[in-house]
DNA sequence: GAGACATCGTGAAGTATGTTCACTACATGA
DNA sequence: TCATGTAGTGAACATACTTCACGATGTCTC
């Protein structure tokens, strides 16, 4: 019966952190479900979308998976026409993948989507409290790199 | 040059619940691979943790997966050595998933990791200010929830 | 009891994402 | 030119998913 009442336990907080991460990271699948895409190329076209035309190389270290996994996910989204392959201007090894006019829409879509949910879930927020928020998730995540760096 | 310098936006902070919910999942990535299961084997075992012997049916509905699915995750974690299927003691039909003692150390471990990580990210940041934090996770996460419903 | 009908688990077949390894085409530096 | 490295892909494979069909039980009704 120690005074654990002051209910600060931190375990409890990183739930919610990632309580809220799953639902938001529902609501990322709803989109994927509305586009007919899956996450994995979603992120791909996220990916090209902030870079501009990328190369598989750099799309693979990017997404942080095989070159090789990456020539499935591009094959699908040209499929699909949100891609295309470009030859890339001085190497010839190379291919540009590049956005075509549905792709930057979807990620245009994406991004709207994105900054909608978040204005419903913070706009209401006291800015105050709202900085302390941030504030807070900064020196985490601050936090959270010192310690990997350790390891 | 509107006054945006009050850097309040509410895209920054849903970015930053997102970020450190990606390098939270990095740590568990860690665990995963130090014990050589599958983000879905964990899964399932947390749920059986929290839940003691469960049905595949109810672990396939708390997983959100078909039951079909579930079969193969146990088949795994059965040649693993962390789970058995028990027989059900009033239904023929249904088995009993059950955690081994490998399965509860396992299932123990996590949450000793998790907590561990907890205390780390939280654990320095002033009470008042981590109050202000949970409080502001809650009533987002609530938000939510209602926003959900009227769609 | 005897059906009718629902439920539990699984075989078969298919899809997507991911891997490794080997190979071709091209780039680059000595 | 010759050696070595890099970009993308074919082949083969593992895992996590799905749907559909089916056998074995449970349950409800007459």
């Amino acid at each position: 019966m120690k005074y654990v009442h002051y209910m600060t336990d931190t375990t409890v907080v990183l739930d919610r952190v990632l309580l809220l991460a799953t639902l938001v990271q529902a609501d990322l699948a709803r989109f994927e479900r509305e586009e007919g895409l899956s996450t994995a190329r979603v992120h791909l076209l996220w990916v090209l979308g902030a870079s501009g035309p990328t190369t598989q190389q750099a799309l693979a270290q990017a997404l942080d998976v095989t070159p090789r996994n990456v020539t499935g996910l591009v094959d699908g989204l040209v499929a699909s026409g949100h891609v295309t392959r470009e030859p890339h201007p001085s190497d010839r090894r190379a291919t540009l993948v590049t956005l075509t006019a549905l792709g930057t829409r979807t990620v245009d879509g994406l991004a709207a989507s994105h900054a909608d949910l978040a204005a419903k879930l913070f706009g209401d927020v006291d800015p105050g409290r709202l900085a302390v928020f941030g504030d807070v998730l900064d020196e985490t995540t601050q936090r959270f790199a010192r310690l990997m760096e350790k390891a």
